[in-house]
DNA sequence: TATGGACCCTGTAGCAACTACAGGGTCAAG
DNA sequence: CTTGACCCTGTAGTTGCTACAGGGTCCATA
């Protein structure tokens, strides 16, 4: 299939297609006489994983040790496993990270009796670290 | 001040003070005759005002219209809280994704079982979409 | 046969919000 | 008088794309 079919296929960008493509993340696929890129199925499901574990949040390198891996499959699991881990670790220290943010700009924007900026409340907090609850 | 001791103060890297006055979130500070940057204790408030601003995950977009608004005192304040209830949304927004997210990951993690790669769980899902619980 | 539009190509530049040099100047202490 | 800490400008790198510019290809219709 053309570039544009796998990025139909896929509901990724034809630019993006290309990018994975120069970054390494694709193989290069084949040409047609015209010199159009032609894809088979093992480069759409590479795309999918691709494109899933963006999704997840995965960034290009991880996925890229992801992908050595499973092009690989005398390795042992467990680095995938460490991986994936590490990756959710992450993601759990930025949602507490955020709520508390949340909470901090819940009470800041609670604070807007309205008025004129020079009396701001939401302005004074932001200018005012002292204010706040806790550490963000 | 100079600019090493506005640094200490602040808790910012150099480089950063050095480009927040290149896209004119700070002003101009004066110069030493040495043409070293020297700042006063406004210069210092306005990028505590900043950083805090940023810690609290305002783009510099945002930053720039709420400091418009403390420069001029005779505006009206809902501008304020609507630049920061726009930005509570979004944090809300992120959250959710986010622990969409975090829920997926963990089924993921959690169905490694160690072994070859060739037989991983977690790669095989990575691949899969369809094998999740919810959209993200 | 000409032409229009949809598709494809390469290469480069832009985005946010910094961060990291290279290559130089200034200044106080020992 | 030299060492080391500090400062200066200007430019390029980071991540993960996205958006052109300027060109080629292909197929259907007038």
């Amino acid at each position: 299939m053309k570039i544009g079919e796998l990025s139909r296929a896929t509901g990724t960008n034809i630019e993006t297609i290309r990018y994975y493509e120069r970054i390494g993340l694709l193989p290069e696929p084949g040409r047609t006489a015209a010199n159009y890129r032609s894809y088979g199925d093992a480069h759409r499901a590479r795309l999918v994983f691709v494109r899933h574990s963006r999704d997840l949040g995965f960034t290009i390198e991880e996925i890229r040790s992801l992908l050595d891996l499973s092009d690989d499959p005398a390795r042992d699991c467990h680095e995938a496993d460490r991986i994936a881990s590490a990756h959710l670790e992450q993601v759990e220290g930025k949602i507490a990270q955020l709520t508390a943010l949340r909470d901090e700009l819940t009470r800041i924007v609670g604070r807007c009796r309205g008025g004129l900026a020079g009396d701001c409340r939401v302005i004074e907090a932001l200018g005012d670290h002292g204010q706040c609850q806790s550490a963000h």
